[in-house]
DNA sequence: CTGTTAGCGCATTCAT
DNA sequence: ATGAATGCGCTAACAG
């Protein structure tokens, strides 16, 4: 129907009033009389009106748009925390522009530097950015979330890595409490600015330390994401021929769950009679999974709607300090993990089974 | 570092040049001087000027940015999709705003809007429009793919269409081929203009007159889809109790796949010796599954990629009229399916054994 | 080759 | 309460 895009000036021609008066009805301004509100509201419905939001970001210099970067969107754990970031985003009347930087620093600075030329109001981060990238950012007066690090870390990271180190200790305390001894972790091989590069650290550093402390073995098998399957087929399978293979096993990503699974399944390692089985990150097919997948649960959904609730009241100046939520992170026991082979379990206790839907 | 914005008019100012000479340089104009150049690409260094892109968009009625829009981010497979997206988008430098519907007509009428209002170059449809959203992007000549269905079909979906029946008819026919007789296919309750819809026509279509002809029985299940695990479990525990239960599963779509499966195994159904499974939709989670899962595969992402190509050539007028691609789908057989139970198979002929990565 | 002018569509001063 | 003017930062069309 319409042929050219129609303008306030039209609008403001066809209905007899100023210009300036039309945008005051647009923008609720208080100050205009019935009378003439009502006939521009008519001329707007009549001529099919629409204020392009280009032009009045670039009067404002506020583009109600916040861009979500994550490393992945394979990845269906990120999947979550972009669905937190654009309801919370919508809901206040914002869009999400998705930035993926497959992992690569030349896309990120590609993407940052785009995001930042767009006048993009806020950005909320899945991952950690490269300093130059952060940098820009803080340059143009980009709010981000989570925050940089700033001398140390902030009072959320913090909050995030205690829960993931404190329901990762759970973990393997559960683990050793059932007889293993002897570990592997499958861990994918990243650039140095991995998925949520907070988490790792907390994860594998709780690892460690605990089974440190129970003297029991650790082995750490790398494998390549651009072929998870084979990858793991390859190091599982060199590892559990071993003569000491291990007999609980531990997936850092749900992305790796299904290699890890299935390449045991090759070696004919049977869960959980032949080892235990646990994986980061928690979804409708670990829980369908036969058996049922022991998980520790992070809810990331949670966690990106409280992020962008904040930066979105930073970006309004609502300054309000919202106390950081209790950031939930669980072990959720299924049926992967079980008794050590050739042990004998006392009770279970400490355990917090769960079964809800995640 | 930066108070405020630099603008072009600084860096005409501190380069001595002309404000055009500056645009120039920077869209990489031919007629302009190397002296000249060199130093207007010295100043923009220095002072660390970037150009605004949305005066830019403003002046040239154009956005550098496409929609995706998808009725839910849950769905891995629609993920799929969007990845398709992302990429070939960013390839040709273009952002994606994405769209998520959550299925509620009003959301997506604010959402579409909202994209118009922005003055969006493009969408590219993960599912189908409410009759008055697609009015509303055709009224703004706001470019859109798959393209409405006038007059029927476009050349695209009906290839679609094509594919995805030819697939599930193969996967009936073996199903068939395999002795079953009686069917279940569990489906989940969508609002009218469901998951890309034309798929549901395709598949449900070819599922019920091949059973049809072959005489054999079908009941459909449709289940809550915002409580699938628990709805599975009702439906299914129902129907698998009745006297002549289906021996063959469907699952319309991934995403129902783990409460269907997790609802069989509740019932002491085994697969395959009990009943045969397929789902519509693969994954790694598929795949790891045990037993591994058949399922017909759909290369969303090749889809989108193709669809979003399509869309950018025909912004940037150059409107090639490439050829659809083959758009696949295909059966892909694995451990899920199995023989009818009390019955002898002669020879797997005519199935297309794969196992490949998704 | 380069400087100047005129808007893109809007919100926001100012006057009235 | 409202109309008129100003400019957000940029590109395009025009002069020189």
């Amino acid at each position: 129907m319409s042929e050219r895009r129609v303008t306030i000036r039209q609008v403001a021609a066809e209905a007899g009033v100023g210009l300036g008066t039309v945008s005051r009805v647009l923008n609720g301004a208080a100050d205009v009389s019935d009378c003439t509100r009502q006939k521009v509201e008519a001329t707007v419905q009549r001529l099919g009106y629409r204020p392009s939001l280009r032009a009045r970001s670039l009067r404002q210099s506020r583009s109600m748009a916040v861009a979500a970067i994550v490393p992945e969107l394979v990845n269906p754990v990120l999947m979550e925390f972009l669905r937190g970031v654009e309801r919370t985003a919508e809901e206040r009347g914002y869009v999400v522009l998705i930035g993926e930087t497959h992992r690569s620093a030349a896309r990120e600075s590609r993407l940052v530097e785009r995001l930042v030329d767009e006048g993009i109001d806020g950005v909320v981060l899945g991952g950690p950015l490269v300093a130059r990238d952060a940098e820009l950012l803080r340059d143009h007066n980009v709010p981000v979330v989570p925050g940089a690090e700033e001398a140390g870390s902030t009072a959320y990271s913090a909050a995030m890595e205690r829960a993931q180190a404190a329901a990762t200790r759970r973990m393997v305390r559960r683990l050793l409490e059932l007889g293993h001894r002897s570990f592997v972790l499958v861990i994918g091989t990243l650039p140095r600015w991995a998925v949520i590069e907070q988490y790792r650290r907390a994860r594998t550093g709780a690892i460690r330390t605990e089974l440190r402390r129970a003297e029991a073995k650790l082995e750490v098998l790398s494998v390549d994401m651009s072929r998870v399957f084979e990858s793991c087929r390859e190091q599982l399978g060199a590892h559990m021929a071993g003569p000491d293979h291990a007999t609980a096993v531990i997936s850092y990503s749900h992305v790796l769950a299904p290699g890890v699974l299935s390449a045991l399944q090759r070696c004919g390692v049977h869960i959980p009679a032949d080892a235990s089985f646990v994986t980061f990150g928690d979804s409708d097919w670990a829980m369908a999974h036969q058996p049922a997948l022991t998980v520790v649960r992070h809810d990331l959904f949670a966690e990106a709607t409280w992020l962008t609730a904040r930066l979105l009241d930073h970006v309004e100046g609502r300054e309000e300090d919202l106390v950081p939520p209790a950031v939930e992170a669980e072990l959720v026991e299924r049926e992967s993990c079980g008794p050590a082979p050739g042990t004998r379990v006392a009770s279970s206790t400490g355990s917090s089974a769960r079964r809800g839907a995640p």
